[in-house]
DNA sequence: GTCATACGTTAGTATGGTACTAACATATTT
DNA sequence: AAATATGTTAGTACCATACTAACGTATGAC
């Protein structure tokens, strides 16, 4: 399977995060709840949802909003370049909080091949400075 | 003076920098040479032109487009991220083409005291992997 | 069983960034 | 004077993001 990243936008990045979280939870994801997470109207995010369905990451099932495989891959790139790129950034002196917001605002623009470069090249980190672990589900 | 990174587009980033760039010639940029270098039409250059012109980093006179010194701030700001970003890619073993196309889609959302920070974690280089100068003009 | 609430959806609109063509103005060069 | 280059304006377009208003459907309260 390829590993998908860099063909989403920001907010696409952003719900396909926020759909992972709310689905390791009790109950699949709903529009309500993705959008009340987002801070976005519903029909904002209903907008985004469709496009995710495009792209073939999400599918929908009576008001339910389930994450696909190729949606679990990528979501699994975003996480780790999300936090190799947090802990450099950790490690280099920024404070936790600043690099989370900082990182999020491009991590979804690099390509898995290098973020993996650049974990190995800081010491293949197992956590993040959440305490997030730091691995790729699925590897080319 | 401030440094304002963050507050430009993909767009007016390339412009900045084209700008930069021929600045550094014989004579002062024009419009017609900057659309050419960017390879879009002058009346999206000259859009963009505008739009940096609005955020007083360029200035324009008889046909010249000309950087401001906060516009050269900026320039000095992108591409001391631009580069440490690179060194960084290319010393963790992608190769250095690569670097450069991957790091200019997200430097200009990266805050330059972030940078600055992950310079001086992996030792404060002095050359970018083209040879160039890694360094800021100004610090606050 | 009806009413209210919640939820999802559709339609319409808006803004910003990026991009084009066509047309026109102005200046320089031949 | 005509041709060429350059800059500008107007009009259009598309995508991502975002909203409100309105409507349909379903579920639970009474």
């Amino acid at each position: 399977m390829t590993i998908n990243t860099n063909e989403v936008t920001k907010k696409e990045r952003d719900c396909l995060l926020v759909l992972s979280r709310l689905q390791d939870g009790e109950f699949p994801a709903r529009l309500s709840e993705i959008s009340r997470d987002m801070g976005i109207k519903a029909p904002t995010a209903l907008n985004i949802i469709e496009r995710l369905e495009e792209k073939s990451m999400v599918e929908r099932k009576k008001g339910m909003v389930l994450l696909t495989k190729e949606g679990e891959a990528t979501v699994s790139s975003l996480l780790f370049i999300h936090r190799v790129m947090e802990t450099l950034f950790v490690t280099s002196g920024v404070p936790t909080d600043n690099a989370c917001e900082e990182v999020e605002k491009f991590d979804y623009l690099i390509p898995v091949s290098s973020a993996s470069k650049v974990s190995k090249s800081i010491g293949s980190p197992k956590m993040c400075p959440h305490g997030e672990a730091i691995e790729l589900e699925e590897r080319q």
